[in-house]
DNA sequence: TATGAATGAGGCTTCATTCAT
DNA sequence: TATGAATGAAGCCTCATTCAT
């Protein structure tokens, strides 16, 4: 009968969720393998999370607000747009290998209906954040003439594809400096090559 | 007892399974929501398929092997080396709308991992296909000098990340053009502009 | 399409079906395996039985009768009780190898409920032929005084349990003769030995 | 929701299991009678006992060794072979009154395949102990001369069989007095009749 | 007389959730 | 705050049986 302080067995409970929900995804994971990895009983899960649901949704929350406060905001004190994009993608996929159930959240796998809203408005967000790196790059006569809006989403496709592979298929992993060299031969004008 | 031919009982299995797998997943789906969809009884399903898993990597194979005859194989028929990618986008992003289950494929949500070796087989095709077309795109000198095993793989990746929206997440599809435009002109020697 | 004539179908079945319920018992044995093996289809056994335990209780009463006409009746025409006694147990036995699903008779496994009055009423035919032999012994002086209702349960329960190990634990199998020979000579008074 | 002991569940189960595989064997007990019979939720079963399958093992493993350590371990120290024989019969039927169920053991149903290794085990170990007390009352002179290898098989036969009347069919018990009666005087020497 | 696709109840098992302690 | 035995719905699958052909 340990006793612990409340706090450490939520923070628990969360730590093994994440490893859990990640290694063997939603339905794969049972709340007993999470009381188990916690260390805690599985009546204790149902003292700080109203139920699986609940706990999953959380942890989504979570990740992507640390997605978007270490990887997303700092962009916007960027000057130079490649250099932003250029971070754009180090640090996602940083963020991705760290958090490899990243794709929990860009990738949605089936089934995983919940939590849709949330991740929808972060994507709002996101997009809105590159579309914005492009605009000012255009503006600044270092990118081509491109719709930035479809730009914004060009480059979250290649990262979701990215991310996804980080988690599936590493064998198909591209290294990252091609991809982003390819990308900003696209994007950047002739002159400024 | 509705009295059907077999024939068109295992297609309409077929179409309901594919249908409710890419909606929901595989653990998603139930046998009786497959069964209910098809119009036939649970144990009908079991007349045609050995079981569950049998049935998804039935599904798995038939449309990867289309995938391979009809998008991959074509570009090999293609001259122009932009003209074959500009293909590959097209052909296989139609080839997802039609099949918006080919995120199956593709994307491999968590706990579906039988049908992984098939899979890595066709990637591996894939990724050779195309290597050879960008190959043949920069000793003609086309392309920029890139490793093309790399940019293959740039190129599944933003094809596997859009097909993932194409189910997950519509409103952050990007416009085509736009994308062949950017990795165009990411790929193409400037002299070719 | 073969065209039998029912005759020649219902006999199918019924082989088929021996064969398999001496395998496999009743509950693992299905009507598709009985059907396969009778060369029939599945609606086809119903035209003939109608359902699984009738088929079933049909075998029973048809091996009890031959196990009646074939070892017991015999019994009674044979003058020397020991010589009877022997008999009893080579033919019973003998029989029993041929139909190994007899123990399903004899044994009578668990969960095959039915079919219990018609084995009763064998088994007490049968018990009536070995008294009526044991209590003739008596009488000529031949045996010791003993109850002759209880000798021939004493030994049908011998025959039942060599039945049972013919089926369950061949190596458990002893040598008949030492069998008939502990008995005749626990029976016979000693001036006859 | 009934809070037991675990201990308490664990026995009821193990008790209504018992009571019900030997009535109706074990593909005709389902674990929801099991369930139904202990008091308690199908998925309690599971809380104690892995599968059916562990279930009937554990129960098959139990009562084996009891007989071992009540009936078989004990004839060891009798030093009259007469004596010991009477003993097996009389302890191993009346052990098998208060365990009906023994026949699962000795009698083994089709469809029982498990846990026959150990059977194995068990009535190798009965026949040694049987044949060496055959053996010692051959070499005191007590007992006729036969093969005592085939003695033991003929009495664990005999018992066998008893053991399969008293639960299928009593009324053809023979009188346990005669049987011994019958078998002794059949394995001793007349002069020491 | 014969077929075999179709049915659906029911078997085993898992697991999110509850609640007495 | 914590436990873990207990619950019961629901999942996969089998199989005796039916019936349109």
């Amino acid at each position: 009968m340990n006793k612990r302080s409340g706090h450490e067995s939520r923070k628990r409970i969360i730590e093994s969720a994440v490893k859990l929900f990640s290694q063997s995804g939603y339905n794969g994971t049972t709340m007993r393998m999470i009381a188990k990895e916690a260390g805690i009983s599985v009546g204790g899960l149902y003292l700080y999370f109203k139920n699986k649901e609940e706990l999953s949704l959380y942890l989504i929350k979570e990740k992507l607000n640390e997605f978007y406060s270490k990887v997303l905001l700092p962009l916007k004190d960027i000057q130079s747009p490649s250099q932003a994009l250029k971070e754009y993608f180090t640090k996602a996929i940083e963020f991705a290998k760290e958090n490899r159930e990243l794709i929990i959240i860009h990738g949605k796998q089936q089934g995983f209906a919940f939590g849709v809203e949330i991740k929808k408005e972060l994507l709002k967000k996101e997009r809105e954040i590159l579309a914005e790196i492009i605009k000012r790059g255009i503006e600044s006569q270092e990118f081509n003439e491109i719709e930035p809006e479809e730009v914004a989403k060009l480059l979250m496709n290649i990262l979701g594809g990215y991310l996804l592979s980080v988690v599936v298929e590493p064998e198909n992993l591209f290294k990252l400096e091609v991809c982003i060299d390819v990308i900003l031969k696209g994007l950047l004008k002739r002159s400024n090559l």
